[in-house]
DNA sequence: TTCCACGATTGACGCAGATCAAGGACGCGG
DNA sequence: CCGCGTCCTTGATCTGCGTCAATCGTGGAA
């Protein structure tokens, strides 16, 4: 059962066509400067298009699990998307919130080393990864837009381990806030107050914490006036600089 | 005050001329099959060679700083190495430990986004990132392998995370043994007994633990017959099957 | 509107690992 | 050979967070 929709855009896909003639819908990609696409010209654009494929994922369904073929890779264009290991037991880590502009899906063994769920409804580009390996050994800057990602990523790994490792429950979470906040800078979306789409279980499985003490530390935020729990899954910043400060300058 | 001692080996060098007038030192690297410099032919080599010195640290010292100007990157070819960043109180998360052939430095900020410092006495091959930079231009090859290096990294930083949020004391230490014993593995070590140059404090700064907690989980292993301490700093697997069984699988 | 299911919150209690505090082992310099 | 510093180990106690258990709130279906 396909959990997912596929539409084919590409102009070399006779799947679905397109309506019109006009240029590839990347040509009017709002985020484009956010993803892996940033660097192409309008001809490496255009071979792009020609190999990408969208995917809309409803809320709770899994993109793709950790030891499948990893024959794809993705560029969230909407939505929030959660990627996570699990333990035999089923204990469960999210190594990461994915956003609008997000890379996905990079392996370089044949499996996914990582599961990949929406958190809401999502919409992503979807790219057969032989293909995208043929395409950048033309187009240098697609592979070097791919390592810059990568030492982001690893970077924010990093930043995550020192999080995971050495912080408390109060510090975690203030550096949750100002992470996402920053994250929806980055997407040029209001940051305060912040989108805060994921349940509580999810923040404390990417917190190492259980969800009693998440919801027990927004509690005690709110009680110092730091934070106010909005409707809607947003949350007001309204201690700024305290949080900053308690997040412990990362 | 330099901390460490630096070799020009680069052929078109003039400053420390080597003996002889043979091939560069690279063409007899023993471990280049684990570097970067792995996917390089006898031409590219060379002119790798042109631009690496080497480097010799003695133990306990730093090879750089977090926030200093990322000006190297650099191969490790002998001892093993520390990274780690620091919390503003001086809580200290070890991200990782590189032995043989790990590469170090990546880095897409001007500035090393974590400290670096010797575990042991340490020989290291030093590229200038602005000039290797150029060189990834002209051979594509080596900006592939760095991508392969970069996604392999960011694997184990994900397995580390589960590591750090999810799993117990007993759980890390084992999970942290039978690292150990496949790193040494991959470079062709023996790896049981495995050799574990880091001290408990290093160890507890790695898995998010206190140097007390590091030191009554070995006991307890010990106590069920599941590794012994040898002498200098080696440490007998003699249940490694139970060892990765406690680990989870990773 | 009511009912139901699921996530969030709160409380009581327990425990894994941190903290505080002594020793013990070992290597190194003199 | 001794003295000293560093790392390791062990013990006693404490505590932050986990666990277990209700209860509350909310949104969707009928």
């Amino acid at each position: 059962m396909a959990v997912f929709d596929v539409k084919h855009v590409g102009s070399l896909s006779p799947a679905v066509p397109r309506e019109g003639a006009g240029p590839s819908p990347c040509s009017a990609c709002e985020i484009r400067s956010l993803t892996i696409c940033a660097p192409l010209n309008d001809i490496e654009q255009t071979q792009m298009a020609a190999i990408v494929s969208t995917v809309e994922l409803q809320s709770g369904n899994p993109l793709f699990d950790e030891g499948e073929p990893a024959d794809h890779v993705f560029n969230v264009t909407a939505g929030t998307v959660k990627v996570y290991k699990l333990l035999p037991d089923g204990r469960r880590q999210v190594t990461g919130f994915l956003f609008a502009g997000d890379f996905l899906g990079l392996a370089n063994q044949e499996t996914y080393a990582y599961s990949a769920e929406a958190v809401t409804l999502c919409n992503l580009c979807r790219f057969p990864r032989r293909k995208l390996e043929n395409l950048m050994e033309r187009f240098p800057r697609v592979e070097q837009r791919l390592l810059n990602i990568a030492s982001n990523e690893l970077a924010a790994a990093q930043d995550q381990m020192l999080l995971l490792g050495r912080k408390t429950a109060r510090e975690k979470i203030a550096s949750f806030l100002i992470l996402l906040a920053r994250r929806a800078r980055q997407r040029g979306v209001n940051d305060n107050p912040v989108f805060v789409p994921m349940s509580r279980t999810d923040i404390g499985d990417f917190l190492g914490l259980t969800t009693e003490t998440v919801s027990r530390t927004f509690t005690q935020l709110k009680k110092s006036n730091l934070i106010r729990l909005l409707p809607d899954s947003k949350v007001e910043l309204s201690g700024r600089e305290d949080l900053e400060e308690i997040a412990g300058g990362f």
